[in-house]
DNA sequence: CTTGGGACCTGGCTGC
DNA sequence: TGCAGCCAGGTCCCAA
């Protein structure tokens, strides 16, 4: 699942690549993957733009063009963006050429993927909330963006208008190494934990960024090597395993329909559970 | 207004 | 062996 260190990744593997490029040719073969705008026009209108600038935001890879327009893209859960695959893909969704003769394939087994050309990227992704590794993201910030829910702690994360670019892998992670679990209501959380969430967040997202992402599901970069970050997960997809810290098995909770593993032991239950959230997840066991 | 849950989609896995 | 049904999850949309 590309999140934030995926996409991370994807940008700064294919910024050397593609910055100063322009686009060439454009191929749309499943339609549904352009939003917004009839395929013919997206396509018409990228033909031959000059990409200027690649960035990320959120979950979101940004395409900064010589126009005033701008090419956003989310992979959702299964997209992926190659550069020049060597073989043809059964769920290749489009394919750009660039005038250094680079294909960027797109390909999406999901089909949830979607591509959008913007006027104004900041009007369209306004509310999505902070970087989490910005400098300008500070404990402060955190504790005053989850004190205005009263929803689990796992769910706040993953709200990318709370904080952009946490996904289901990285919050399981990020709530393991702060040890709160992850029905605790988001906005019962002390100075201390706030703080511990804050440093976890950061080092949970850093570290899989050095490890080039996690290759569970279809993510691979666009050289098609995978990243290794999931070779560290300590909870992440690990449900029944010992727990790193004390072997207690790993256990699995419906957090808004999403799985959330968590160590019983490590992220033990508090007074401040979300308790309808709680007995609904164990009744669906 | 906030919160929760289903829909979307497809391939892999489980269990009968 | 075959196949129905479940599961994975980011985001949108609707209902309570």
């Amino acid at each position: 699942m590309p999140e934030l260190p995926e996409v991370e990744t994807i940008k700064n593997e294919l910024l050397p690549w593609v910055v100063g490029q322009s686009f060439t040719q454009i191929n749309i073969l499943d339609s549904d993957v352009v939003h917004e705008i009839p395929v013919e026009a997206f396509c018409h209108k990228l033909r031959g733009q000059r990409i200027v600038g690649l960035e990320r935001r959120g979950k979101y890879l940004i395409f900064n063009l010589a126009s005033s327009e701008v090419l956003i893209m989310h992979f959702r859960m299964t997209g992926v963006l190659l550069l020049n695959p060597n073989e043809m893909d059964l769920h290749t969704r489009a394919v750009f050429h660039l005038s250094n003769g680079s294909r960027l394939v797109f390909n999406d087994q999901r089909r949830f993927g979607v591509m959008r050309l913007v006027q104004d990227v900041n009007t369209t992704l306004a509310k999505l909330g902070p970087e989490p590794l910005d400098e300008s993201f500070t404990p402060a910030i955190l504790r005053e963006r989850l004190n205005k829910h009263r929803i689990p702690i796992k769910a706040a994360l993953l709200d990318q208008d709370v904080i952009a670019g946490i996904g289901n892998m990285y919050a399981d992670e990020a709530l393991f190494a702060a040890h709160i679990h992850p029905l605790r209501r988001a906005d019962t959380l002390s100075g201390g934990e706030i703080q511990s969430l804050y440093h976890a967040i950061r080092e949970v997202l850093l570290s899989a960024i050095r490890s080039k992402g996690a290759s569970v599901d279809t993510y691979i970069r666009p050289d098609g090597q995978i990243g290794t970050a999931h070779f560290y997960f300590k909870v992440a997809h690990r449900g029944g395993e010992p727990c790193p810290l004390c072997d207690t098995p790993i256990e699995r909770v419906l957090v808004r329909n999403r799985s959330s593993y968590f160590c019983p032991k490590c992220q033990p239950l508090t007074s401040q559970i979300c308790f309808t959230s709680l007995l609904r997840a164990q009744n669906d066991k």
